[in-house]
DNA sequence: CTAGGATAAGTTGGATCCAATCCAGGATCA
DNA sequence: TGATCCTGGATTGGATCCAACTTATCCTAG
């Protein structure tokens, strides 16, 4: 989230994707160009390349002479999103862990530390996003790195919405999973580090399947 | 591919994808608004969405008032395209296979016996596409999908100028690699149509890994 | 002769205006 | 009463013009 990009379009998609990622623009939701336009202090032209930007990021999606809206996403889309997810980012945990240093591996544990000591849902959303991002750090592979973060923003909504539901109880097992992957990136096992991440993303994946309500 | 979709913009992509795929626009090279607009008689703005359309496609890369143009990948850059693409088709091959049925597998025999028949650099990596492809129509489940062609379409031309340079021998390996594939599925075997799968796909990546030369 | 900077041409980004499309509401006719 | 068609407002798609940026060229100074 830069202060202030030189390009309006760049400025705008910088916006929304903060009101899409922070859930102030929720699924389903449409957006109209004139709205955010006249919002944001321009014409509607630079609105429209910004909402192109956050269509590539699967932010958003469109229908010719109907427009921009949010994707609301059933169960099994976002199911497989995760089913993805296991096997894209163990990938780059991997094909970054040989270059891991001691400063990213403190930076890992001080992150932990403060989502254990967290309390509030949003705090935890964007630690826990960070925390993960971090750990694909050195990966170095633009085109998997943005394809991960492509991954967590489609699928942002609904983590909030399923710590919004069942509350920030029997968290202490993300909060393990982060500690042993933490421990065997220090290790520098590649095979631990693989499986302990997709456990986490595999055990995330099953526990949403058992709250349908959040897609109602 | 339709035939002339109603709005211009999407007309316009579809014509810049079909060149880019085709080989005829290559890889590091530009594209310019005016070019386009002036022969495809339109104007730049509709130009400048088909545009953006092809970044979410990977097809086209862009930087602020520095215009698109289609990117030019490394070797590296391919090599994890292509392990991305290991992790990520079995899930759809998998996924799908439930549903496939004995008309699905008929045309997939008959595509393989066209790939086997054919002799040209062009025609084999349509069909090649297309058979691949086919093997996925059955899953459903469009953000992957969508994904899986993202990446065929990011290796399109590494893939033709691999097969430019080596030619057409060898080709028997992935003969019977595809007719080992069109078994599996035919048995609704998912661990070995994934394996089968798997392992065609790494094949090709460490062939072309031999093959520096393609990215010169 | 080289390095640096000013300048001009070429290209993209943005604003405004107009055209085409979609959607909801109501009128008309069987 | 119901369905169909029409019409009006609302919204997006497209064209033209202007501004800002990038880049290459050429000139000047060292």
């Amino acid at each position: 989230m830069t202060a202030s990009p030189e390009v309006a379009s760049q400025r705008i998609a910088a916006h929304l994707r903060a009101e899409i990622l922070s859930g102030r623009i929720g699924p389903g939701e449409r957006i109209r160009q004139e709205d955010v336009a006249a919002r944001l202090g321009a014409s509607r032209l630079p609105v429209r390349e910004a909402l192109r930007m956050l269509e590539a990021e699967g932010l958003t999606e469109h229908a010719a002479n109907r427009g921009a809206r949010v994707p609301a996403l059933s169960m099994r889309q976002v199911q497989m999103l995760y089913r993805i997810r296991e096997r894209v980012e163990p990938l780059a945990l991997t094909d970054g862990l040989p270059h891991v240093d001691a400063a990213l591996l403190d930076r890992l544990t001080e992150l932990e530390a403060r989502i254990e000591a967290g309390t509030g849902v949003g705090e935890f959303l964007a630690l826990d996003r960070e925390f993960h991002l971090l750990t694909y750090s050195t990966c170095d592979q633009e085109l998997l790195t943005s394809m991960i973060v492509r991954l967590w923003n489609s699928t942002q909504h609904y983590r909030r919405a399923y710590l919004t539901i069942t509350g920030m109880s029997h968290r202490w097992i993300a909060h393990a999973e982060h500690n042993l992957l933490i421990e065997a990136m220090r290790r520098g096992d590649p095979d631990d580090a693989e499986r302990y991440l997709a456990g986490h993303i595999r055990r995330t994946r099953t526990e949403l399947s058992r709250h349908p309500e959040v897609f109602v």
